[in-house]
DNA sequence: GCTTAAAAATTTAAGCTTGAAATATCGTAT
DNA sequence: ATACGATATTTCAAGCTTAAATTTTTAAGC
């Protein structure tokens, strides 16, 4: 079933049995593919990329407002990183940077009232993108691989704290 | 079963039902952890980086050379990508670059001596390292994950030429 | 009030990534 | 032999990302 525009699926080169590394490279693969084909439409017909979609998604959610330690806990990125787009972000008036009240340190993050306007639109073109890559498999699948995924990150919630070999 | 260490997901911002975004967010989530904390070893135990690592890995299967626009394809990344990547290897001695004998335009890269020995080291702890984030799940669920994204990516394979909304 | 460790964020250097432009080469048609 | 479209790669600008260093501020202890 692999046509002319099937995806390879990164090898990590060794011939023998590697189930776990192919069952990683899928993935990776998958979630490469996605990513990519949101990033070409984020930027294609709305001129914004993935990351500052995610800070506006996280503001979005929070409209009191978020510090930049708490977007980069909900992000999973650097401090330095988030530091970056946010301000990035301010530049173009889509969210606004406060000095927090409480701790002279921090600053409070928030959508402004055009990136709200900015964000509803780009959010439904978002869910109908995902909805649309996500089409081709049946609910119940949708349904396993959520629930595998739930099962998969457990685990490596839990690895945390393992010693490395 | 969300301890101190649990994993949050990232989030889009809706309240209403969006199980396919829950979907894709989950996928996003498990893969960028299992990606950064690769990452993360590969720096502290061999100084390397994934993307070096990864064309090292292609290379290796295919110890005849490949051309930098076979790379771009095997890899998912774009040949200007490519080019960074390859020339700091070259750099450090772990591939060479000679020009194709059959078309002036083409280089022929390949993994160096110390290239492959040092790729054979990188590549055992690569399946350590993964056999153990993936050692939380049964077999059976790693199977059913493996064939559920099979099924995921030949669906995006087929959804390559749709029309966007 | 002073000292110190910790916290919050910024800055920095290095690496990765894309898409487009530029350059050199190839293959085909005339 | 020449012209032209296509190909392969490099270069470039812009953005993202990390980890570490730095700066500013806070909180705790004395």
């Amino acid at each position: 079933m692999t046509g002319a525009t099937a995806i390879r699926e990164k090898h990590d080169g060794e011939m023998v049995d590697r189930s776990n590394v192919r069952l990683w490279l899928r993935l990776l693969t998958c979630t490469t593919v996605i990513e990519k084909r949101l990033k070409r439409r984020f930027a294609d017909q709305y001129g914004i990329t993935l990351p500052r979609f995610d800070v506006m998604a996280a503001l979005d959610r929070n409209p009191a407002g978020m510090t930049m330690g708490q977007l980069s806990q909900e992000l999973l990125v650097s401090n330095g990183n988030v530091t970056g787009v946010v301000q990035t972000l301010a530049r173009d008036n889509y969210i606004s940077i406060a000095p927090s009240p409480t701790d002279g340190r921090a600053s409070i993050v928030r959508l402004t009232q055009l990136g709200r306007e900015c964000f509803a639109g780009i959010a439904e073109a978002h869910h109908e993108w995902i909805d649309m890559m996500l089409d081709g498999l049946t609910r119940d699948q949708r349904t396993a691989l959520y629930d595998l995924l739930g099962a998969l990150k457990v685990s490596l919630a839990e690895d945390k704290g393992k010693e490395q070999p």
